[in-house]
Formats: structure tokens, C-alpha cells, sequence
DNA sequence: TATTGTTATACTCTATAACTATA
DNA sequence: TATAGTTATAGAGTATAACAATA
């Protein structure tokens, strides 16, 4: 059966996110929480520029943060200037997690994709970086 | 910054996801729902499998089917032979909107990806096929 | 006035456990 | 006994609208 581009895609993208959704459950974590966690690896980030990056109205990232918060995984820090707002951040508990569930989906992934030879992914990796800019932060 | 190829496939994975949720938003769906429906294209299916074809549990899976039933886009057909099972069809509304859905998600990641010359469309396709094949139905 | 984040509300989605009816 | 599907329950995820506090 032929297969289109994007049908690819569609198809690629629910094997991805069910090997995600298994990493996450291994540590406990719904899919959405591990994403977040993951976001903030990179360092503490503001609820607004969080929904963002996330896709998620602020009312429901709101509920998110509260319950990683209250397991003890992230923190609002509160900001220095601006008293309205706040950043969240991992604590060492959700470093840690966060970065057992990175490493688990990273894992699944490169197992599953252990025969693919490495010049494909190079092109692989080549003609989709165009648009993860795109679609990753470029367009709100 | 570098990317690993498994890091590259979650974040592409996570655009694929959001084009695909903004096109089942255009028809009114949820992507769960829209899903379901676009499984359902190729024809009737029993609970079971489509609990293994969408990674549900079959209690998780009725109400989905439900909440679409409820909105006439699919029915519950008996089985001929067996009398505990059934399968969900699509109605003629149903089949209307599960094309239009599968057309919203192509039609957004073919402009996404306009960019991308055939050739490696064809590389990304090939080098992905085993996986497709592997994550999708062959792994209960 | 505009922005940051929360609350209130109403659904949808999901899993686990227990169940009914049929095979 | 085993299988197909549902019900009961509880919690998580999400959006919309209205809000409070601060800028």
C-alpha cells in the first residue's frame, strides 16, 4: 500500500508518541507532565512562554504545573522585578526525573531505530530541521 | 545545538501532533476523536482491535466510540456470527468528516513541508517504512 | 490599559477493577 | 473458562470565561 508524505508523518509521529507516553509511564509521569519536565531541563521558564512552547491555553498549564508541583517536581520561583509574574523550575527530584524520562524515550527510540544507517539519519535529521524552527516557536 | 536523531523524531513528532490537532479542531473533533474516525476509514472494526490499533484500553475506548455515536458520526453494528461483539462504522457523516479531517492534516503538512525536495522525501519515507511496520499493529 | 497568572466550570480522555452476556 | 464489551469510579488534561494583582 503507497503511502503518502505525509500519511508518513501521521505515522511516524504515533510511534514516536507512544514509545514517549511508555518512558513517561515508566517514571510515573503522564505524557504532558515528562514533556514539561523536559522543556524546563533547559532552564526555568514564565507560565505565558511555557504555554507556548506547550501549545496550552495558561488556565490549563495551571493545573499541569500544580500537579507536578505538588508531587515536588518543579518549583514557582517567583520573579525578581515583576511581582505578577513567576518561572518555573525543576527541583533536584524533577531533574532527576526529567531526565530519566529523556533518556528512556531517547533510548526506546534509538532501539527502534538501531537499522536505520547512520547517512540516513544525517539526511533524515537534515531535511526535517527546517521545520522543527518553523513549527516549534515561530508561529504564535 | 545538536540534535540526536531520536530527539529530532520527538520534535517532529510533536509538530505532526499539533498540525493534526488543529485540523480535528477545524471539523470540531478532538484528535482522539478524529483519529478514531480516520482508522475507521478503512472499514468496520470490533472494539478489540481497535482498542490495539489506538493503544486503549476497551473501557477508555467505549466512551470515545460514544461520544461519537452520540454525535451520529458512527455506529455500533452487531456482529453477525457473534453475538457479544460489534463493530464501529462510520456513518455517511462520519465518513464526510474523517475525510475532511485526513484532508485538513495532509493538506497542513504538505505546505509544511513543501520545502523538502522528492528526493528525500523518499529517503525519509524509506528509512521510516520498518518502523511504521514495527510500532504500528506487529508488537501485542 | 495591558499583562501575568489563577479560579470556576464543564467536558473529554484515560486507566483500573468489577461486571454482564455470550462463546 | 475465556472472550467481547460495558459500567463504575477516580483522576488527569483541556478550553472558555471571568477574575485579581501588578505593570
Amino acid at each position: 500500500m503507497e503511502l503518502g508524505f505525509s500519511e508518513t508523518l501521521v505515522r511516524l509521529s504515533h510511534v514516536v508518541q507512544h514509545e514517549f507516553a511508555e518512558a513517561s509511564r515508566a517514571q510515573d509521569l503522564t505524557p504532558q507532565q515528562a514533556q514539561l519536565l523536559c522543556v524546563l531541563i533547559a532552564g526555568p521558564v514564565g507560565m505565558t512562554d511555557l504555554s507556548q512552547a506547550l501549545h496550552l491555553e495558561k488556565s490549563s498549564l495551571t493545573g499541569l504545573v500544580d500537579r507536578v508541583e505538588r508531587r515536588g517536581l518543579v518549583a514557582r520561583v517567583p520573579h525578581e522585578h515583576d511581582r505578577r509574574a513567576c518561572r518555573i523550575a525543576l527541583t533536584d527530584e524533577g531533574t532527576r526525573l526529567a531526565h530519566l524520562a529523556h533518556r528512556g524515550v531517547t533510548d526506546r527510540l534509538d532501539a527502534l531505530t538501531a537499522d536505520v544507517p547512520p547517512d540516513r539519519r544525517a539526511l533524515l535529521a537534515a531535511a526535517v530541521a527546517p521545520l522543527l524552527a518553523a513549527g516549534a516557536g515561530s508561529r504564535r
